[in-house]
DNA sequence: TAATAAACGTTCACTAGGCTAACGTTAGTT
DNA sequence: AACTAACGTTAGCCTAGTGAACGTTTATTA
């Protein structure tokens, strides 16, 4: 109980860490995760502060990017579900941040656009995440993330199509 | 429990990505949450095969390198929260790879210790997952491998306190 | 010494994210 | 015309992470 070093340091349940084995301690999963985690505490807390989810961000994204398209096309696109993309519009819908209509073509589908509104959410969501992205990397010098990033990305692609 | 080991490729309603955002694509929360996830994939799928958890890895190192110790203690060393931690050892006891008995200096702990069945599944692991570190950074050499360890863990350390 | 607080093991329950299944509707294919 | 597949949608599942509460036992304080 020595110990005053705190993993996170809000929870209720789970004090100081006490020698994590060195076994675990370098353990690519284990750091990924841990890495994941905390950096989507951070980035969730910051983005509910101005009532988003990162999920918003990737839709919104996509719509500037590639334009217009179908739900599911949207969800190709960000690899969020489809069936989690329908409550995901919704939202961004009611805020008026997206249109949402029966494509006259394809009446299957929806087409969703990016709105005036949307893309001004957009810009100030983006402006949010690169601050967040900064005080994520504090520690890094900027060769040092283009490295991390370059290498995570490496990983990305060599796990994508394992 | 036993789960059906399921990899990317399998999806059976989340087809091929198709221009995902670039904004998105060199985003770190994203890298760090795709890799821990198909990170985690792919650990859990070869721990499952030889009925493993990473948990038991992690709980018979701690024992290993640190001695026996309270299931408190455990969760501290480990990470893993103490109300998950009582079902772990169940698992682990009913195996016989660790004991559990009720601390005479102190009635409320359980004294937790690893037994020999415990030090040879133990090993039987740590080669298990020595391979699926090897799979998992199969595309970096020896040095890179080092740098992205290490990068990991700096972010680690600064995410840990921030 | 008595009262109070804290730590322990345990059970229960909740949340978020990722994922699958199925259904009715519409479009393509044979 | 029959069959297959894509679409949007709803519902539900599983895992991981987390908090709350309870009865028991030890430590602290009044």
């Amino acid at each position: 109980m020595t110990n005053a070093a705190r993993t996170d340091s809000e929870h209720e349940d789970m004090p100081a860490a006490a020698a994590p084995p060195t076994r675990l301690h370098r353990l690519p999963s284990r750091l990924l995760n841990q890495n994941a985690n905390r950096a989507d505490r951070l980035a969730s807390e910051r983005l509910s502060a101005v009532g988003a989810h990162k999920w918003h961000y990737a839709v919104l994204s996509s719509l500037e990017e590639s334009g217009p398209a179908s739900q599911a096309e949207l969800s190709r696109r960000t690899g969020i579900y489809r069936s989690d993309m329908v409550a995901l519009l919704n939202e961004l819908a009611q805020q008026d941040y997206v249109q949402r209509a029966p494509d006259p073509d394809d009446r299957r589908r929806n087409v969703v656009l990016i709105t005036d509104a949307g893309r001004t959410r957009l810009d100030e969501l983006a402006r949010l995440i690169k601050q967040i992205e900064d005080e994520l990397l504090a520690p890094f010098s900027p060769a040092e993330r283009e490295l991390l990033i370059d290498l995570l990305l490496r990983l990305n692609e060599h796990l994508e199509t394992r």
